[in-house]
DNA sequence: TTGAAAGCGCTAACAG
DNA sequence: CTGTTAGCGCTTTCAA
């Protein structure tokens, strides 16, 4: 590494509180003496180790960030807000990436505990008391995004179950007779914390519920391009299918064109998350815009506030928004 | 923070020493009251302070990663492969985006090395001789992605200058007669390290240098569309855009297909990097695959053979392979 | 087989 | 205004 203090008071010929004092703008300093030392140290470049202040400091300025997979475009666009909130406070991030691992997911976490970062933001794939009561005895705090562990742990996200119903609406108010819900997360129920895809699964089944003339069916099977291909064939009325994320319209969307499908006919196709990536797709796709963006930007900010001790509602909405899209 | 050695050893009724011995697998030890110790430690969720070790032993085994944007697909890509390859070897990884502002660069990477980071890994967007001695002088191991900086510093990447080459000899041979080479970021070549981009245009020229038959024009302007749009309405010859990267690519079709311009009729389209994107647009886009995840993985084993301090060329270059697809 | 002591680079009392 | 001292939690000689 480079020059200490130690090394500096050495040539300085002062101690090494007296150049802490000058290096950290401490009061109880000759303005002299500061700026010998200063520019000294500017002199041979001394940078702080921020490994050593840490260990004193208890606080590292670094947060952990853990998420599924940054391939996923929800999760990269997730990271980068992050980051950059994160950044603009001085703070560094690092990035884990779990890969829906229920196993691995408590070691990563304790990995990252272990190097005493500062906070934890997470996109937890365990769910239940145990888990939630294991993040609660950290020592340090944790914001969960979008998929909820339980009313003890901070939690950012928009409300998930308000904004499939009114998306919903709003297909039905477009005259669609029966709904498709494609929601293939709902297929790990039993084994992952899938919170945000059955909130967004309970939305839509209020929204039909008040809809008499309208019926649901729900697919949650991963291989759900057959199925709806086969639904596709056989029906002639106004439907529409709508995806519990963008990736998976999209996919679809590509299958029907193939297929020689026009979207919209009487099929329409709608997704959820409104992720960058949807400008580049054509027709445009009707989507549920969950403010990602704004969700990592203030999920850093709960966080900074847990940190710094400060109170914090366990749980920030924020709002959402309906896309309309020439797919439906 | 958990518990400590020193707390450990009270208990234990033994020095620190002893109780490191045990916790590390150490020889030296009765293996009785290494089994005691250990059992101790586990009952209290003793967790090793990755900080303290990083002071003591010097290493912290975390590595820096600073790239452009994550929302940049690209690298969303490249920053995943290389968390992967990290983790599987025990490292972490502190990622930073610089965005591609110059001045903040040189302080992004100190800061990273105040964190005491093993090793870093960069796609630079300075340049130059001072840049090159700046990261000679770090205490640490660099490698760069695709923007080289020059002969002392480690460069993972493809050979992008055959690689446009053999791209250009691909559409030739597929009947284009001009081609349009389509690169903005070469517009900011005065003051960013656009290296990546200047190869491959000095590979377009190479091809078309040796095809008589052939013309070549270049665009290098951000609003490349509006200069797209007017050639392809005075064009009658069979004429390719070739662009720099897939979002370019992804971005023009979306306009053409808007303009109701069918590709390919005697317009094609073609990409660079292979992008999982992709997939999602129709009409397939050929590309160049640029072996992102195995430039990712590389570039981490690489920095991890230069932190052991082992030999590794100072360049490393992989395989690039032509994609062909229905815009050409 | 075990323990005592020193030190990584920094900060934070407490004296002078 | 400046210096001395102790300590963060761990590793690493060197003795016992």
């Amino acid at each position: 590494m480079g020059i200490t203090t130690k090394e500096l008071a050495r040539i300085c010929g002062t101690s090494r509180t007296t150049v802490e004092r000058a290096l950290n703008g401490k009061k109880d300093i000759n303005s002299e003496t500061k700026q010998r030392i200063l520019a000294i140290a500017k002199k041979h470049g001394y940078h702080p180790d921020m490994v050593a202040r840490s260990l004193v400091k208890g606080s590292s300025m670094c947060i952990g960030v853990i998420v599924f997979d940054i391939r996923n475009y929800y999760f990269a666009q997730l990271v980068s807000s992050i980051e950059q909130e994160a950044k603009n406070n001085g703070y560094t991030v690092n990035i884990t990436m779990q890969e829906k691992e229920i196993e691995r997911e408590i070691d990563l976490i304790n990995a990252l505990v272990s190097r005493r970062i500062d906070g934890l933001i997470l996109c937890p794939v365990n769910k239940g008391p145990d888990f939630e009561q294991f993040l609660s005895s950290l020592p340090i705090p944790t914001v969960v995004v979008s998929n909820d562990v339980g009313p003890s742990i901070h939690l950012v996200g928009i409300d998930e179950r308000t904004a499939a119903k009114e998306a919903t609406d709003f297909l039905i108010a477009k005259g669609y007779k029966k709904i498709i819900f494609v929601c293939p997360p709902l297929n790990e129920e039993v084994k992952e914390n899938v919170y945000t895809h059955a909130e967004r699964t309970g939305g839509v089944k209020e929204s039909v519920a008040i809809h008499p003339s309208c019926s649901l069916e729900l697919i949650t099977s991963w291989n759900y391009s057959d199925e709806i291909l086969s639904l596709v064939e056989t029906t002639t009325q106004k439907t529409v299918f709508f995806f519990s994320g963008d990736v998976y319209a999209m996919e679809m969307l590509n299958t029907l064109k193939r297929r020689g499908i026009n979207i919209p006919g009487h099929i329409g196709i709608m997704g959820f998350d409104d992720t960058d990536m949807l400008k580049y797709i054509q027709p445009s796709i009707a989507t549920v815009d969950t403010a990602i963006d704004l969700v990592g930007k203030t999920s850093f900010d709960v966080l900074l506030n847990l940190i710094e001790r400060k109170d914090v509602p366990v749980r920030t909405i924020v709002d959402h928004h309906i896309v309309d899209g020439e797919s439906i």
